[in-house]
RNA sequence: GGCCCCAUCGUCUAGUCAGGCCUAGGACACCAGGUUUUCAUCCUGGCGACGGGGGUUCAAAUCCCCCUGGGGUCACCA
């Protein structure tokens, strides 16, 4: 009975990929269900690639969805350790070695040009490009000789005859032949080892028993199985993740829109959306609910349960999905978060928005369900920060009033009345008193509120009109009624 | 092109493993109504799919085969 581990194992090259957030999730959430150890380990073997910056923003951008590691770099530490990889090479060389001295790898001194006529060759041939074999059968002690004299060389995996066979946790049966597998390299010239061949030694050293990554790993699949079999491991249980694929349904890249998590935090989209939206590519949870917890994902997922068809990204439900957790919120919990948002388009700072808390909540409630990403908030609300006499019209607003064919007289009247009201009226009443006082004098509704709306605010349309006269104070509200009257005139 | 994977509304999916409860359910988008001072929200309704062909079976979206289509992968990148 061997213990529950998985790890997530990103490479510190770029941006936070979408699709190693969710691949984090779903690994995560299978550790967290079932009471297994996540870890998190840094695939830094592209030494010309990987940065600093990168491994940060990743442990940031994991930590920020709500993901936590048992195991992983720096601090966090366990018993496993190191878990970056460019920390393990010694065990990755003596491992190498070990093969070698078995037979199981072996000394290729093919130069690079030979590689690429070869591949070249077998290409104008229409062969499929694959290595020849060339050093597959040099004697050791020569190979060696020559190692010892310094030339250069890479390790090679000795592929044997065969097939191998496996059962996706995903997938089912899945089966290669070895003749369609590559002697690929294990070690390159100059010592460094590559991908598939650290990983599978960190995944044994670090006992990991189930692997779920995206799918475009399938196919590595078989190499590595032969290379846990040939450092005397079992395999652990794979499982192979839908895709996320972009409108052109193509693997998700940056051509088909944003792929770095930190876009989509910048453009406003709550945590929980992204998180929620995350789950749902390529799994379900009971295919008639969409909005649920992170917490009911960790409880209901199954990777038995995970679609094997690729998920497009669907950016219209994601924003839907994203306006739906804006609805959900508390108002000063979306205020909280719309906050730097305010700050980063200069209409208020964060002492000023302190300041004025109980204001600022009500313009924020206001547009609640007005909004599908906090980025939204600054545009719709700068016609408050706009001063009174050149509030920016929006031409349909305008042509709207303009219909109105007794808008100036209705506008002046309305601001005498209002004027002769106490200044702390509600709301509510404000807009009852108004409304009798349209009927009143025989008018129908629009032809105050419309040249009213387009004086106040500029816009066609937007929250109650008494909430934009109380956000706005009793001056400011005459002064704009005052400049609407000579604008629409 | 070889190999591998996949295939339910435009999209995400439930149903497929244990065939009948499916004249295929939900959500987004779209369309039409309703509510509302406008916009938005919200409510109601509509549109809309088992890729094709063979089998197996009393019965197939569900099992098998072929075709077609889509994707992934073919590095001294991960």
């Amino acid at each position: 009975m061997t213990d529950l581990r998985v790890r997530i194992a990103p490479s510190p090259t770029g941006t936070v990929h979408l699709g190693l957030c969710r691949t984090a999730l779903f690994n995560w959430a299978y550790a967290k269900k079932r009471g297994g150890t996540f870890v998190l380990r840094i695939e830094d073997t592209d030494k010309t690639r990987s940065t600093g910056e990168s491994e940060a923003a990743i442990l940031k951008g994991l930590a920020w969805l709500g993901i936590d590691w048992d195991e992983g770099p720096g601090e966090t530490g366990g018993p496993y350790g190191p878990y970056r990889q460019s920390e393990r090479v010694d065990r990755h060389t003596a491992a190498a070695q070990g093969l070698l001295e078995r037979g199981i790898a072996y000394r290729c001194f093919c130069s690079t040009e030979r590689l690429t006529e070869l591949r070249e060759a077998q290409e104008k041939a229409k062969q499929n490009p694959r290595y020849d074999g060339h050093c597959r059968d040099l004697d050791p002690k020569d190979t060696a000789a020559r190692a010892a004299a310094g030339e250069e060389y890479v390790l090679r995996f000795r592929v044997p005859e065969g097939s191998t066979e496996f059962e996706d946790l995903v997938r089912g049966k899945v089966k290669f032949e070895h003749a369609e597998i590559d002697d690929w390299v294990m070690v390159r010239r100059g010592g460094a080892p590559t991908y598939n061949f650290v990983v599978v030694c960190d995944d044994v050293a670090m006992k990991i028993s189930h692997v779920f990554r995206g799918e475009e790993h399938l196919v590595n699949t078989p190499k590595q199985i032969l290379l846990y079999k040939a450092l005397g491991d079992d395999a652990p249980r794979f499982g192979h993740l839908p895709l996320m694929l972009g409108k052109d349904r193509k693997k998700l890249s940056k051509r088909s829109g944003d792929t770095a998590l930190g876009d989509y935090v910048a453009n406003g989209y709550p945590r929980e959306a992204i998180v929620n939206f995350l789950c749902l590519q390529g799994w379900a949870l009971d295919g008639e609910t969409d909005v649920f917890s992170l917490d009911t994902f960790v409880e209901n997922f199954d990777i038995a349960d995970v679609q094997k068809a690729g998920a497009v990204f669907d950016i219209d439900k994601f924003r839907w999905l994203s306006g739906d957790t804006i609805r959900r919120m508390s108002v000063s919990g979306l205020a909280d978060e719309l906050v730097p948002f305010v700050e980063k388009a200069g209409l208020m700072t964060a002492d000023e928005i302190h300041g004025r808390r109980g204001w600022f909540e009500r313009l924020v409630a206001g547009e609640q369900e007005r909004i599908e990403l906090f980025s939204e908030f600054p545009a719709r609300v700068s016609p408050f920060f706009e001063a009174d006499d050149s509030v920016t019209y929006d031409p349909k607003a305008e042509k709207n009033s303009r219909k109105q064919e007794a808008r100036l007289e209705t506008l002046a009247a309305y601001a005498e009345w209002l004027a002769g009201r106490p200044e702390d009226e509600g709301a509510e009443a404000l807009g009852a008193a108004s409304k009798a006082w349209i009927t009143d004098r025989g008018m129908k509704i629009p032809a105050l509120f419309q040249p009213l709306r387009c004086a106040l605010t500029g816009q066609p349309g937007g929250r109650d009109l008494f909430d934009c006269i109380s956000l706005l104070g009793r001056a400011a509200t005459l002064a704009r009624i005052g400049a609407g009257i000579e604008r629409l005139a």
